[in-house]
DNA sequence: ACAAAACGGTAACAAAAGTTACATAAGCGA
DNA sequence: TCGCTTATGTAACTTTTGTTACCGTTTTGT
């Protein structure tokens, strides 16, 4: 239902009233919680989420090995979905929340009927194909190009630049899993960069300097 | 200009009359040579190519190693172009015709316009950044998570099948090159594959079983 | 025909990354 | 508090991939 206290809530990408109206009649808000699994490979997608806050982390998983692609944050939407929404095809990614998060959902089916209507929809739609891409293709330059060592400073990096934050609360573990690499590779390497005075290892953070 | 022997060259994706019209009144059909280089990294994209026949080679380079993201044939247009096309950005990857190739090109500013105009043109960029979006995952997820030898395999199967022939010509230090290996590495996978009966090596060509 | 370039084979070694194993310490729940 | 789980440190080793060097053969350009 539209009501005036929940049109504040979508991005202000959609800034014509009536896609907003739409949208309102058409989807609904939703709560997620940490952990929870949105799309996982092969699931067939009927539904796009926008993120309204909190974080979805999507990633690539094979085996026992996954790595990071990208996060969907306030105001964006995921390829997968995207894509799926105008294919009919299933998602060849997971995607879980890394907070609890809340998510605007409307069924794929209306995305199509708004590119035409909106322009401001479709704009938001191109961005997002182009941006997701963007990442994508940095993600891929980094694991083709870039050794470990590397792709591990990047991330920390990024994710202080991220959480405007110098400490980092993320165990070696969990940095594997990001990198699609081993613990002990993991530690090795910031066990190094410790001994460089790069950052400081604290039990389940990373103070870098 | 438009005369009727130029227009079935177009590809048939662009069936409504009216956009085949403004296509062939705002863009030219150009000739490339084998080796040319359509697209730099760097550069800056006022035009935007479609493929009539032959093959662009887009790959992405970091210093003195190079690898390949996906091949545009005939109908299709690159990633890059479209999306610089959209946003003003330069590109990030390299184009190579593999072949001496006919594109079209027009320009970029027309492409927005014409997808509030025409529904088969917007269908088509949803439809490319789409397929190049899932080629591009392919070529992550093959990175990330395979070996150099399962990935040699991989592209020398996928050759035989584009080609439809069991005899890939090319050599190993090309291999290498699209693998973004190194010519040794390849030598020794491929002489392995020989001994395992696989394939057979021959000079400057491999032949499949 | 001749020289130069391209192609492929192979050895020997180096570097990067992954694996196994085990140890200590910190946090946590009953 | 006790026992379990999680987090980290580190050694020793393996596997994969990259590098350098050198060889002979085939192709190509002039």
């Amino acid at each position: 239902m539209l009501t005036s206290e929940l049109l504040p809530k979508l991005p202000s990408v959609f800034y014509e009233p009536e896609l907003r109206n739409e949208m309102l009649t058409h989807g609904k808000f939703l709560q997620v919680n940490k952990g929870d699994t949105l799309i996982k490979e092969g699931q067939y997608l009927d539904f796009l989420p926008i993120v309204i806050s909190g974080e979805i982390r999507v990633f690539q998983q094979k085996e026992d090995k996954e790595i990071l692609l990208y996060y969907v944050r306030e105001g964006q939407t995921c390829m997968m979905s995207l894509s799926a929404a105008y294919f009919n095809n299933t998602s060849t990614s997971y995607g879980v929340a890394t907070d609890s998060s809340e998510i605007f959902v409307f069924p794929t089916s209306m995305a199509r009927e708004w590119q035409l209507k909106y322009p401001s929809w479709n704009e938001f739609l191109i961005k997002t194909f182009r941006s997701r891409y963007d990442e994508l293709l940095g993600a891929f330059e980094s694991v083709a190009f870039d050794s470990i060592e590397k792709r591990l400073m990047t991330y920390l990096l990024n994710r202080a630049t991220q959480e405007n934050s110098k400490k980092i609360i993320i165990s070696h573990q969990d940095l594997a899993y990001e990198l699609g690499t081993n613990r002990v590779v993991v530690s090795r390497i910031l066990k190094g960069f410790e001994q460089q005075g790069k950052l400081k290892l604290f039990r389940g953070s990373i103070q870098l300097r």
